[in-house]
DNA sequence: ATGGCGCGCGCAGCGCGA
């Protein structure tokens, strides 16, 4: 089983993309963010020519998460529980024997602002209801943008990201806080070229120059992990004509 | 060098992303 995860900013730009990357890719299951759509404008018969089903949870202009599965897929959840928030940055199915979630983590803006403390109390709320997930789910994978570079060797200058938002201590606690529920960094089950990055800005030809950050990650809970076999990142979706800033990561798993 | 690019909205230029 293909398990992937990609931020396209905004499905209905990235469209064609999309359709091209699923017949070369052909992932049994993809976690898309920021579809930047309401559900009623999803490109539903688009994808389903493709071979694809889709579960979406969206929005106007902002956020908005969506999972394509080639098995037919069952709709688990698509908020925190008890985490009261109006942005569309949860989906969680049932794919294959695998309880899938898809997350959009909330971005932070700087480590100053409301939105930082939203985004750490977000996680916090995560961190709880994955907790009770994995007691239940033995097989569950956590796949998404989670706007944290888990470490300085995820940043392609780490001094000058020390402590900025993506790469603040307390992003990072959160994010070993999900490891210590057992969850393992997929990617990092592996050796893995250095200077590995998910994400470079549209600006200062960052891509080019491979000025990055590894911000997309594929979590996976113990019986998952051990029958992993790959976690890549896919960086010739970055090459293509009007890309998203974001490459995709893909895991194959032996089930 | 705090801009730089690309998106949505909506029709100018701004908020936002990371």
């Amino acid at each position: 089983m293909k398990l992937a995860t990609w931020n396209v900013n905004s499905i209905k730009v990235r469209l064609p993309q999309l359709l091209e990357w699923l017949k070369a890719r052909r992932p049994d299951v993809v976690c898309l963010q920021e579809t930047k759509l309401e559900d009623g404008r999803f490109p539903q018969q688009e994808i389903e020519a493709a071979g694809y089903q889709a579960l979406y949870s969206g929005q106007k202009t902002y956020n908005g998460v969506a999972i394509l599965s080639l098995a037919p897929a069952r709709w688990v959840a698509t908020a925190i529980p008890g985490f009261g928030d109006s942005q569309k940055r949860v989906l969680a199915a049932d794919v294959g024997g695998v309880r899938v979630f898809n997350l959009y983590v909330p971005n932070g803006q700087s480590v100053d602002s409301d939105k930082y403390h939203y985004k750490l109390k977000w996680l916090a709320a995560l961190r709880d209801w994955l907790s009770s997930e994995l007691r239940a789910n033995p097989r569950l994978a956590v796949l998404g943008d989670y706007n944290i570079a888990p470490g300085p060797e995820d940043v392609h200058d780490p001094a000058a990201w020390e402590g900025r938002v993506l790469c603040s201590e307390p992003e990072r606690e959160a994010f070993r806080e999900l490891l210590a529920l057992g969850l393992r960094d997929g990617f990092r089950l592996f050796e893995q070229p250095e200077r590995s990055y998910t994400w470079w800005d549209y600006r200062m030809q960052a891509f080019r120059r491979n000025l990055g950050l590894r911000i997309d990650h594929i979590l996976l809970s113990p019986a998952l992990a051990e029958r992993c076999r790959s976690c890549e990142i896919d960086r010739e979706a970055r090459r293509a004509e009007r890309p998203s800033d974001h490459a995709p990561v893909i895991a194959e798993l032996e089930i």
